[in-house]
RNA sequence: GAGCCAGUAGCUCAGUCGGUAGAGCAGCGGCCUUUUAAGCCGUUGGUCCGGAGUUCGAGUCUCCGCUGGCUCACCA
């Protein structure tokens, strides 16, 4: 870096800017690739960074990188002068420039552009880490890559300078994000924004963020859903409505949990559950064929097929088919002796609905790799869900399942006033006990309720999640630019 | 919170049995007007994560700690 300085000073002296202010930039390093019949011999401005130098005494080759990948250009002593030449020879990698020149192909055959005049456009004061590539076979192979998970995740400017398949990624994230936006506003979706300041919080079982607001000189929590907003709003009248939501959940972080991660939300009227698995099917398809031009997927090593229909089972079912054990009529204590017998563990302050989704998560769900709908929940565990029609003790709800993970959640929503009233009760008494997550009691969405909601049927994907599965991620801070760190101490 | 692994030059990493701290790339100085992991010659660069201990002697062995990664637990 002390080099890069007197560099810096040096570059001063000869009276040049070594930060300008702008750049008239003609063609970007992808269109001139694809389109180098017409641009052959054509004049072009383009302007990068620096990210390789091949000095040849008076002559050089470089490589600049754009948004869209890297072109090389060629410079000549004595075409754009002696002191531009020298200047150029003080550059370094990571010095973003500006080149004018007509593009050409070299000896080797590699398109590039031949300079009449560069530009420095922002010195690089920061060594970048080196990364050398080479094709062979057609393959890329990279020598020192930055691979340091920490530093990656730190300086993600730096990853996603030097590791163009992390760009991808949130290329695709971004496309992604587009591909169901545009998949509900064709059926009649309205996008909506509810608070993530939240005076009472709900919606899901999670601890929150707590925050203070001067004024009103009182608690407020950042959401950890909007669930509860968005029914208000087929309360009244909205018919279907949906929200990117950023949540936030004070837990821990691992692969799959970020305090901060997006779910989309999304409610209709006059459906169930059944409707809204179909929904979710196409939805799912839509996406990846949009965005990947397949519905065939590989994640983790298999493969994955999203064509709909999905398999379906209730979650008894699943439970029978991969532990053999009927557990449909059972009561709390064979469930418990279920549990033991199959070596799962439970412990006794579970009652019977935890007991069955330890098993469930335990030995079937990392076994369910395609994508497979789970349906018919014990009632414990959802207090926003309504009752089965059919079934006592289950909630109409289902999870999608894909690659042994959850990726979504949904359910005929709960819309009996009295019924929801009682289900917080519950809640609360499971507060009292001291479970920190259980969810309050929110007087003003059960006075929604009382005005009358229609039958609806709500979904929630994590959409981090579902990056993840689409572009074959394995971390959750692989889809987040700047995930949460730790804090930096030096 | 527990277990496993790692931390050595700007980057990627080697370092044997405990015996003077290494390579490639990057940097710096030279040569080179179609190269591409450019090449050739020369050269700079180190709190070996920190601390304590064992030892004549520790990057290496022991203990404690720090940081990170992975797995598990917790958690949607």
């Amino acid at each position: 870096m002390k080099v890069r300085f007197e560099k810096l000073n040096r570059l001063r002296e000869l009276g040049i800017n070594p930060y300008p202010y702008e750049y008239e930039q003609t063609h970007k390093s992808k269109e001139i690739k694809e389109n180098f019949e017409q641009l052959e011999k054509q004049a072009v401005s383009v302007a990068g960074r620096m990210m390789t130098v091949r000095l040849m005494g008076k002559a050089a080759f470089c490589d600049i990188q754009d948004e869209q990948g890297r072109i090389q250009i060629y410079l000549r002593k004595n075409e754009i002068g002696e002191q531009d030449f020298e200047i150029f020879k003080m550059l370094d990698i990571g010095d973003l420039i500006g080149i004018k020149g007509e593009v050409f192909k070299t000896r080797t055959g590699e398109i590039s552009v031949f300079a009449r005049e560069f530009k420095l456009l922002a010195k690089s004061l920061r060594p970048l880490p080196i990364v050398k590539e080479k094709e062979e076979d057609g393959k890329r192979i990279v020598y020192d890559q930055f691979a340091d998970k920490e530093m990656r995740y730190r300086q993600r400017y730096v990853d996603l300078i030097v590791n163009p398949e992390v760009k991808e990624v949130f290329v695709k994230r971004t496309q992604i994000i587009r591909a169901i936006r545009s998949f509900l506003d064709e059926r009649g979706f309205l996008e909506v924004e509810t608070p993530i300041l939240q005076p009472i919080y709900g919606g899901a079982t999670a601890r929150p963020f707590v925050t203070y607001h001067n004024a009103l000189d009182r608690k407020l929590y950042l959401r950890i859903a909007n669930e509860l907003y968005l029914k208000r709003l087929i309360v009244g009248g909205f018919e279907r409505v949906y929200e990117f939501a950023k949540d936030f959940r004070n837990e821990g972080m691992d692969r799959f949990h970020n305090p901060e991660f997006t779910l989309l939300e999304l409610y209709v009227a006059y459906k169930d559950y059944k409707w809204m698995m179909d929904f979710v099917e196409q939805l799912f398809a839509h996406v990846a064929y949009q965005v990947l031009g397949t519905t065939k997927i590989h994640f983790n090593g298999n493969e994955i097929d999203l064509t709909p229909p999905w398999q379906r089972l209730t979650m008894y079912e699943a439970i029978e088919k991969f532990t053999g054990v009927d557990i449909s009529n059972m009561d709390e204590k064979q469930l418990r002796e279920t549990a033991d017998k199959l070596k799962v563990e439970v412990t006794p302050e579970m009652g019977a609905g935890k007991i069955i989704d330890e098993i469930f998560g335990e030995l079937v769900e990392p076994k369910l790799i395609q994508p497979t709908f789970i349906y018919d929940y014990p009632i414990e565990m959802s207090p926003l869900a309504k009752k089965h029609r059919e079934k006592p003790g289950l909630v109409e709800r289902f999870e999608p399942i894909i690659a042994g993970k959850e990726v979504a959640n949904a359910f005929s929503e709960l819309n009996d006033p009295i019924d929801q009233k009682e289900r917080f009760l519950e809640q609360l008494k499971l507060r009292e006990r001291g479970d920190e997550e259980a969810q309050m009691m929110d007087e003003d969405y059960i006075r929604a309720l009382e005005y009358g909601m229609p039958p609806t049927a709500g979904l929630g994907i994590g959409i981090d999640r579902m990056v993840m599965l689409l572009t074959d991620q394995p971390s959750i801070r692989d889809v987040i630019l700047f995930p949460q760190m730790r804090p930096e101490n030096k």
